[in-house]
Parts: structure tokens; sequence; C-alpha cells
DNA sequence: GGTGGAGCACTTTTT
DNA sequence: GTGCTCCACC
């Protein structure tokens, strides 16, 4: 994390990163800092205006993380404020590192004066130790994983007897993040919402969660920012000194902040209110002010909820003045919708921060002009977006290739074969990424990959932290150092076995209950005990004598040590010697690596502190290796080549997204792809499959619509190995992408034609949506779909006019024709809008359908 | 209390 | 096809 400084730019005197330094030599210079130079105009104004609220829309690959660091230097420079001074937020710990690096290379020590950037978790988290105690909690709290809120919630359930096989833990988790990402508190979950659970018991079931959080001094994930807000607004002067602290704010990938993260952003950023001032004058009202057009999903559950005690803006006090705030961010790489992250919050900067300006980053270094024209026209179908237009003084390069196989094992082969060429040609792996849209698609490029010998890396996956090797042996230090932390406690209390099995976990619960102490001091009075039978009690008591001896002795020896003692002794490595099994000697190393990683810390507490926010795996960029990951982790990295595959319905647009976000999450996946072009320097290779497994079986898919999209000019189609054999059918009507003969380089198949020409006229917004999508498709979807009711579903869960879009077909059938629907029956035709037909049925009443789902009777 | 087999659900994306 | 959970048996 600490980089040794490179070659420092400015010679910054070791020790104090004070600005003096910086900005004496800086304006030494002739002609304006040295750092500012080589940055283009709009960058540079981005740099250089300081005062106010700023939003800078920065396009891929138009120098984000540049811009970012620059400003950071610059401020320091002028002296306008000192490092602690400066808040600098980030979403990932790559990001944070990324930056921290680049302002070390920039500045020389000065970095390790940056106390205050990092990503919104570990920062809100650092807060919240500091004032813990106002939030009910100690300071060194610990923080929950999933898991541990699982199997938490699991003991909830089960105690208000509720079903977890209808309603599971995991769902309930999922809940609860989503009301903490909206900022929502249990008192202020929507009623409806909170009944939606368990038999109408979600909301207390939330409500008792956080109470019993705060007995075992543990957090989540989301409270590290909704506690805060909690903390800001019921201690107004500790939020005023955190106001005065910082003097500028700077936030990077602000696309993806959801509302508890604008909600925190937005009370650091006003200057301190007056004292007296309520302080919900701070925070402006959202949702009453929300553009109802801008959200044309039906009861979207994404609609941010706010606070009730948040009063609406312009209630006759003067607004506080905003302080400098600086957001970075593209509307067009917004890909975390799912996860509560609002692009309305971009969109709606400068309505949220008056006064701001507006600066946009629009000269592309990255790539070359078929990519970006290729990229640029395949967004450019979206509606909610601030537009921008991306450019670049480079070479037009190669064109964008699609190119189409038989199924998805081709696929593989063909990119396999691709890349070795890539290889003989001299290219370098590290330059070669293959971004997938899901996971499980990966599998089959490892298994290629292995067969080739071609080595590469899989980056995401699970993460360091979350592999239970990791997790039992946090487990272990967490008891050491946190006697009340029970779900620490019970997950090691039996591992290695020790015959300490459910019953006796429950005899301590029930214990612990009734006394209201923590398990492990429950544990300590049961010993004493003849409640447990001699084995169990006998292997208790060495347990809890064995915590004793361990907690005495991390008084006396370093953190490190006590760890791999502790592990020696519980037998916990000795467990994973004995066993036989194929990734045993892989968890070991990986316990290996853990304890040689908590020497970065001071001491445990600092190390337990940091182990659930920090700790990702830095992709080990040792040897030359080919790079595979999703869509989603590829953001904010860039390679020479870029293999996409899977574009197929379904898959990518994912039919998932589609179901649940509809309209709004078709944009998102484009954004998605946009983000997956825009990776590309210089080659971007697109791939379909016609068959794909899903779940094991076998179905076949019809190419992704965002094909459709891309424009002629840019895109070449290569041969497709493995023939043909896949036709149009399944409902969806032609795509130019079915017949790649006939398709060849010019694009004048008929399809494409009229998709050109419904493009050109298409402004016809389909208002009224699809009201029966839910009901048409509902049945479908329930059980083991075949391929083909995969492959239909795809398109028709959008609205009419993308279904129009991608087929071009004008329908087949005429008014009064008299039709058959699976699900209505027999009806007749009595409106036709492109291959919407409004169908008056004999029992259903009238309903609007697409006509591939209906025959003609 | 521990182990192994059978049946099940599942496939986005993650700080 | 796989990985997980649950249940029955040892």
């Amino acid at each position: 994390m600490t980089e040794p400084s490179k070659q420092p730019i400015h010679g910054v005197p070791e020790h104090q990163p004070v600005a003096g330094g910086i900005a004496a030599r800086a304006r030494a210079a002739a002609g304006g800092p040295q750092y500012l130079s080589g940055l283009n105009p709009e960058q540079r104004e981005a740099v250089e205006t300081l005062d106010g609220p700023v939003l800078v829309l920065a396009g891929a690959g138009t120098g984000k993380t540049r811009v970012l660091t620059t400003r950071i230097a610059h401020i320091l420079s002028q002296g306008r404020a000192r490092p602690p001074e400066i808040l600098s937020v980030t979403f990932t710990n790559k990001a944070a590192r990324e930056m921290k690096l680049r302002l070390g290379q920039m500045l020389g020590q000065a970095v390790e004066g940056m106390p205050w950037l990092g990503t919104f978790h570990s920062i809100g988290g650092r807060i919240l130790r500091v004032h813990a105690e106002l939030v009910q909690l100690k300071s060194n709290f610990t923080v929950l994983d999933v898991d541990d809120q699982v199997r938490l919630l699991k003991q909830l359930l089960q105690a208000e007897g509720i079903d977890d096989k209808r309603w599971p833990a995991r769902m309930m988790a999922g809940l609860i993040d989503g009301w903490k990402n909206r900022g929502l508190m249990p008192s202020q979950v929507p009623a409806g919402e909170a009944a939606s659970f368990g038999n109408g018991k979600g909301g207390k079931i939330y409500a008792t969660y956080q109470e019993r959080l705060k007995i075992l001094n543990a957090a989540d994930f989301g409270d590290l920012l909704l506690e805060n807000i909690r903390l800001f607004r019921e201690n107004p002067d500790v939020l005023r000194g955190y106001q005065n602290r910082f003097k500028f704010i700077l936030v990077d990938e602000y696309q993806d902040t959801n509302v508890a993260q604008y909600l925190w952003l937005r009370l650091l950023s006003q200057a301190p209110s007056r004292p007296g001032l309520p302080l919900s004058a701070v925070i402006p009202g959202r949702l009453e002010e929300a553009n109802p057009e801008s959200r044309d999903q039906e009861g979207s559950s994404r609609e941010s909820g706010l606070a009730p005690d948040s009063a609406p803006r312009n209630d006759g006090s003067p607004q506080p003045p905003t302080r400098n705030i600086c957001c970075v961010g593209d509307d067009d790489q917004s890909i975390y919708g799912w996860r509560g992250a609002e692009v309305d919050n971009i969109l709606r900067f400068e309505h949220d921060f008056p006064g701001a300006k507006v600066i946009r980053l629009e000269r592309n270094y990255r790539s070359t002009g078929h990519i970006l024209a290729a990229a640029s026209h395949l967004i450019a179908h979206n509606e909610g977006r601030l537009g921008k237009t991306l450019r670049t003084e480079d070479v037009d390069g190669e064109k964008v290739t699609v190119t189409g196989s038989w199924d998805s094992e081709e696929e593989a082969r063909a990119i396999g074969e691709e890349i070795e060429e890539l290889q003989r040609a001299g290219e370098n792996l590290n330059d070669v990424a293959i971004l997938v849209r899901a996971s499980f698609q990966m599998r089959e490029f490892e298994d290629r990959f292995v067969t080739l010998g071609l080595s590469y890396r899989v980056i995401g996956g699970p993460r360091f932290y979350e592999r239970a090797e990791i997790r039992d042996a946090l487990a272990y230090l967490r008891t050491i150092n946190s006697p009340a932390d029970d779900l620490a406690f019970e997950r090691i209390v039996n591992v290695p076995k020790r015959g300490l099995g459910d019953a006796t976990v429950q005899m301590l619960h029930d214990h612990a209950r009734k006394r209201r102490i923590p398990l492990f001091e429950a544990a300590r009075a049961v010993v004493e005990t003849d409640e447990l039978k001699p084995k169990a009690r006998g292997s208790l008591r060495d347990l809890v004598m064995q915590f004793d001896r361990w907690r005495a002795q991390s008084e006396v020896t370093s953190h490190t040590e006590l760890a791999e003692i502790v592990l020696d002794e519980s037998g916990y490595t000795e467990m994973w010697q004995k066993d036989r099994s194929a990734d045993a000697a892989g968890r070991l190393e990986n316990l290996k690596e853990l304890v040689r990683s908590m020497e970065e810390f001071e001491n445990l507490q600092g190390f337990l502190e940091h182990i659930s926010l920090v700790m990702d795996r830095d992709g080990d960029a040792g040897d030359e290796a080919v790079s595979l990951m999703t869509l989603h982790s590829a953001k904010g990295l860039e390679f020479d080549n870029v293999f996409l595959p899977g574009w197929e319905e379904g898959l990518f647009p994912s039919q998932r997204t589609l179901d649940e976000q509809g309209r709004a999450g078709l944009e998102e996946e484009r954004r998605l792809a946009h983000v997956g072009l825009t990776r590309a320097r210089r080659r971007a290779k697109i791939y379909f499959a016609t068959n794909r497994r899903i779940h094991g079986t076998w179905s076949t898919t019809i190419p992704s619509r965002f094909l459709d999209e891309l424009p002629a000019h840019n895109v070449e189609i290569t041969e497709s190995k493995g023939g043909s054999g896949w036709g149009g059918s399944g409902g969806y009507g032609a795509s130019r992408f079915d017949n790649l003969e006939s398709f060849g380089s010019s694009y004048s198949t008929p399809g494409w034609q009229r998709a050109q020409a419904n493009r050109r006229g298409g402004q016809n917004r389909g208002g009224s949506g699809f009201e029966e999508r839910q009901s048409s498709f509902s049945g479908s979807r329930s059980g083991t779909s075949g391929g083909f009711g995969q492959a239909r579903r795809g398109p028709m869960v959008i609205e009419g006019e993308l279904v129009a879009k991608s087929t071009g077909t004008v329908s087949e059938f005429s008014l009064d024709d008299r039709v058959f629907h699976q699900k209505f029956g027999y009806g007749h035709v009595v409106r036709i809008d492109g291959n919407k037909l409004t169908i008056a049925f004999e029992k259903a009443g009238e309903k609007k359908v697409v006509d591939s789902f209906v025959e003609r009777a």
C-alpha cells in the first residue's frame, strides 16, 4: 500500500509534506507547474477549477485518474489544503491503491500524509471507530461479512419461527442490504416492503438484527455508511468537525454511488451549518422532486425512499453553501444499478449542487478509431444519458470483429487459436483479456487454455478473505480479540472437530441468552457445571483454557507469531495437513499468506479492522498470462486485445436483468457492452455462439441485439467456423446475424435495412410498455425451461419498440384475425402496432401481446 | 456426534 | 454438470 517513492517529480522534503515545499518548486518552473503540462485544456480546467462543486464527466479512456491525482497535487501545491484536509473517496481498493501510487509518483512522500484517501467503506469505518460509542458500538467492533450476516439472520429467523426454506436468510440479507444502500434505518423502511418478507415480519427482523449487531459489537458493510450517517445526523458537532476538516472532497466513479453514499457526501460537503440550524435542513429531499419520467419501470423497487426526516429543499431557509466537491464519473459506465447505485446521482448533479461546473472530457487516449466509433454508436442507443461524444486522434486501426460459432466450446477453441496467433505475432499475453458477462462462462476458457498450455489468470473470483480457511483463521483471531464476537466463536467452536456439535452449541446459546452473556462466557460457565457429558465438557474446557492462554500471549507476543501459535495449537493447520483433498495444499498456502499479510499491520486489532475491508488479492501480475474476468471487474482496466464472447440474447443482455429491471436493466447491460468495447486499445473481438449449455443442458440461443446496434462501417464479420445451422426461429424474427453467409461484409440483408429504417423513425416510445409481460411469461419461467422457451423469453420482456427494432418485421396478422394465445385463449386482433398486437380475448379481455405469442386460430 | 449418500437449486455482476 | 444442504444411518 505504501509505495516506496519512485522518482519524485518534485522533491518534497521527506517527512513533512507541507504544500509550501512543493509549491515553491512548482511555481519556479516556467509556464506554470510542471504537473499541468501535458494536460489537454479540458483536463486542465478540471484540475484548476478548485472552488465550488465540479462534475467531471470523464468518458472511457479520457484520463480520469490522471485528473483526480493531478487535482490533488494542484490543491497541495497551491497551498489550498494540507493532505489531511482532503477527502478522496473511491469505490474499490484497487482504485484507491492506484491513486496512492500515482500520487506517490507525482509528489514523492506526500502520500503518506493522505490519510483520507480510501474507499467509501474504509473511510466510513474509520470515522465510525472514532465515535463508536455514539452509535452504541465499541471502537474495536467487528465488520461482518455476508457469511456472518446470513448465519446471524438464520438464527433470528429461527427464533421468529419463520420457515427458512420459504424465506431464506440470504434473501433477508439482500433486503437489508438494499435498505441500507438506500439509507433506510429499520423505522424508515416503507411498510409494504417491510412486510414483503416472512409473513410481514421482515421489518421486525431488520430491527432485531440491528439490535443484535450492537450486542455483538459488530457492523455489517452497509452499517459502515448508514451508521455514519446516523452519527452525523444525531451529533451535529461531530459532523461540523468533519465539515471543517475537509476543505476539498473528491469522488471517483460518482455514477456508482448509491443513496447512502450520496447522503453521506451531501452531509460532508455542506459548509458547516450554523449552530441551532436543524440538521434536517442540510439534507435536501430527493424523493419529493424525483422526476417520475426518469423511471419508466412501474413499481420499481429502486425508488429511493429517503429518510422521512429529510426535509424538502427550498423550504424557505437558505441552502447552506456547498463546499469544494469534485465528482468524477461517467454515466455511460454505470453498471452497478443492481447493487443500489443510482445513475440518477450523476444525472442530477447540477441540480443537487447548485452552481456546479460541469466539465466534459471527451478526448479518448486509449482506443483506435473503429473501436471508439463502435462503442459510441452502441451506447447512443441509450436514452437516459448526459451525452458525450468521445473522439480520438488515433488511427482507425482494425475494425471490430464479430464472429459466430456453433457452440460455446467452439467459441473457446476459436478464441484460443486467435490468442495463439497473437502470441506468435509477438503480442504479450498480458495485453490480452477475455471479458465475459457471467463467471460461469469462464470455465470453458479455462478448460481450453489448460489443454493448450496457455497461461491465464482469473481476475476477481472469490475474494481471498472469503475463503473458508481464511475465515476460520480470522474467527480464531476475532474470538481472541473480542470475546463478545459470538459469530466468530460459533464458527470455530467445532473446527477442527472437537466433539462439540449442534447440541452443545444449542445449550451454550440457551445459557448465554438466559444470562445475557456472550457465548464464550457461557462456555466458561458451563464447564463448571455438569450439564454436559464428560467428553464434551472436557473438550470445551480445553478450548476455553486455550483461548485464555492465547489472550494472555497476545499481550506479549507479536500478532503474527500469535497467529502461528493459534493455528498450530488449535489443530487447525493439522486438520488441513491430514486432509487428502486436492485443494488442501492450496489452503495451507493461503494460511501462510494470511500470516504474512499480517506483518503490514501494527497489531492484531489494526489487522482485524482492515482485513474485511482492504484485503483483496492483488492479481499477482507475475508471468505473462491472458486475463480472464467479468465485464464488471474489467472496469477501469485496458488491454491491447479484448475478446468479448457470449453476445447472445439471454446471456448478454442478461435475461435476469431484463426481467428484474426492464428497460433500465437493458440500458445498464448496454453500458456494460460499452465498457467492454472501450477496454480495448487496438483490437476488440466479439463472439456469439448458437448453442450454449445452461444448467447442463444445451439450448439454442440468438445473437445479441447489441450486435445489431453496432455501426456497420466499423465492424467486420469474420468467418464463422462450424457452418450454419442457426435459424431465426423461436419467435424472435430475423436478425442480420441469422445467416452470416449472405450477410458477408455488406450490410444489405433485409433485416439490417429494416432495422436501420426502424431506427431512423424509431422515436416512438412504447409509452405504455407491455402490461402483459408479467402475466404472459411468468408461466414459462417456472420449471426447467427448455432451450426454446429460453430463447423465446429473451426479447419480449422488453418494450415493444425494442422488439420491433431487432426484428424489423411487420406483423403477419391483420385486423380481426382470429388468434390463439397459450395463456389467454382465443380472441381477435383489434389493433396492430408493428409486431405488437392488441387482442380482444374472449375470456381474458383486451391485452397487448407480441405477435409471436399468438397463432392464427 | 460424525459421515456419506441422495436430492436439490443454481448461475450475474460485489464494496 | 456441480456444489451444497439435509437427512438417514453408523
